[in-house]
DNA sequence: ACAATAAATGTAAGCGGTTACAGAGAAGAA
DNA sequence: TTCTTCTCTGTAACCGCTTACATTTATTGT
């Protein structure tokens, strides 16, 4: 069933099917309703391939993303798609992993698919060695890049992230002055991100006039109870009175650590997390968290996304140009909850 | 950069480019070499969208949920994506919600990207009203219908589901044997495998000789706090000594009604859950859960697929009818964490 | 009633590939 | 050398749509 179909069984050109099925206004009545009607009854659907070779734009958006299984991508994916698709805008997404070859294999793949952008949510996209970023500069001078808590500096690549370092910062400050004399952060990922809020960390540190050498930062794996091990391994060597966790995750694994080892939350411990994500309330006892406003990164990033590529057009119907900020940065908020005494 | 430019810039027809980038065997080493050379250097990507008008097929598969950020969903998304991919096949995801129209209306829209095949992730696609299912059954006429968990008797129309009735049999009748003498059970959302889940729990009264009248079945809302809520009023009309939890979620609703309640976990109070996901972990106590096999239900889902798509060819190349079992019923595991004495 | 104008419709040329088919060249056989 | 056969390459039609432009039909004013 195609347009043709549809143009022979409404007696009418292709052009005015074409123009019934996109609503356009230089169309009488009588056509229109004879090409609907044809069009449900044989429950037409238009070929969105043919359609995007013929127009030049998909109006799809390739999202790329390590695993949409953890939960804070889950619910960026989640937030983006709705809010795609609320413009008219549909997503391609891919879970890439890790695997930096697997990452440029799925870049490829979306360019096939020729989407109008790139969105890369999470910031493992920002790789150490500069020149491993390179596929996605190159790829900035066809598409916009939003990156979703990444950053990279070049042209067409645009980055909407929660402030990460403020919010370690405050979360570290409001620990100290709520009594907290020993604080470790335990955080489990190298990123982009995970940078960021190291540097909040020393940050707050040195707001509260700790020394570098007194600030205990590890790093574990990723899982509950490799949290919870490694901060025992930690409190045997000494002890803490307060834990910065770089996630809901780990700070779920640092209530672990905590409730093995009978320690009272938050008398004898306090803990904060970060991302404010379901995890932080399904803890029990629930965590306080840094809120990393994922909703309000993501619909900035879909914002901005759009401005770019339906720029306002000028009495001639020429696009304007548009500028948008090439970085974005949303505060975040402490969320207290009953691992802290404040 | 298209075809055209490649075969320009190479000295040879388009035929022969498509030939390389298809890896046809009919060419000849020094043409390929040539071609090969030029779109290395100028970094082509063909348009998969001309290819797909041109071979008729995308080698894409919708996948429809209604959440992707239900932790449930992302696994399955996560699998399904993973595994698609490995096969050679995109998927395009649809995050419906729960309104019927959004559902028609995502249907469509992956009908008019030409999808090879459609997945509906989660129960929740099985309308009550069978006259809604309609649009389903519709459109597995043209393409094949994979249901994760979900479960439409018509043509064209295939499931892959865990044993939820034989789960939830299991953790009632290890639940009654370790000495609980009033189980409760909750859940929060109607949807196939919640009656599915519910048909368990009677099967396990009756086989444990508990008469209909003593079985507790209600209903919550989705929240940790609603679950635990609904259970402090239940408790309050009549004690119980055991909690069933339809999903992990409302576990961990379950665990912070007996933690608010002060009943130790299991001595006064245990709790089963539902799905394994990382919430059962993520929760202290760790919850004991029934194992709902997500990882292998989505293979199995793409096992099929692949066979339905992809059958195999006689020795005169055309392809020979496969048959695949319209329901596949994946055995659950009960998985043995701290909220039980068993 | 008729020209001038506006509105509706149709024609045909792309969009970027695939692929059946024909044609050219090379290699082998007689 | 010439005819076959086989391998490689190119031409052109097609996939299903959009859209600029040409053409037809309807509307308006005088």
């Amino acid at each position: 069933m195609n347009i043709y179909d549809i143009s022979k069984a409404a007696g009418v050109s292709i052009a005015s099917v074409s123009r019934v099925i996109n609503g356009a206004d230089n169309v009488s009545e009588k056509t229109r309703k004879k090409v609907m009607d044809i069009i449900d009854e044989y429950g037409y659907t238009p070929n969105a391939y043919a359609r995007g070779l013929g127009r030049g734009s998909m109006k799809t958006i390739g999202i790329m993303c390590s695993d949409s299984s953890d939960i804070y991508l889950a619910n960026a994916i989640y937030y983006l798609e709705t809010d795609l698709r609320k413009n008219g805008y549909n997503s391609i997404l891919c879970c890439t992993g890790y695997d930096l070859e697997t990452k440029k294999a799925s870049f490829d793949l979306l360019k096939s698919r020729q989407v109008d952008a790139f969105i890369l949510a999470g910031s493992k996209y920002v790789e150490k060695d500069p020149a491993d970023n390179q596929y996605i500069i190159d790829g900035a001078r066809e598409h916009p890049v939003m990156m979703v808590n990444g950053c990279i500096e070049a042209d067409g690549i645009y980055s909407v992230r929660s402030d990460d370092k403020g919010g370690m910062k405050e979360a570290f400050t409001q620990l100290h002055e709520s009594g907290a004399k020993k604080i470790i952060y335990v955080y489990s990922s190298d990123s982009f991100s995970g940078e960021q809020k190291i540097e909040g960390i020393r940050a707050g540190a040195k707001k509260c006039g700790i020394p570098e050498e007194n600030l205990r930062i590890v790093k574990g794996k990723k899982s509950y109870g490799d949290i919870a091990e490694l901060l025992e391994a930690e409190y045997e060597k000494e002890a803490f009175d307060s834990i910065i966790a770089s996630s809901d995750t780990s700070g779920i694994g640092a209530v672990k650590f905590a409730v093995n080892h009978k320690l009272r939350i938050p008398e004898d411990i306090q803990i904060v997390s970060y991302n404010n994500s379901k995890l932080a309330e399904a803890s029990t006892p629930e965590l306080t968290s840094v809120d990393a406003k994922l909703e309000e990164v993501c619909q900035k990033t879909c914002d901005a996304l759009m401005k770019l590529l339906n720029p306002p057009l000028d009495e001639n119907g020429n696009a304007l140009a548009v500028s948008i900020p090439a970085r974005t940065v949303v505060k975040t908020k402490l969320v207290k909850r009953a691992t802290t005494r404040f």
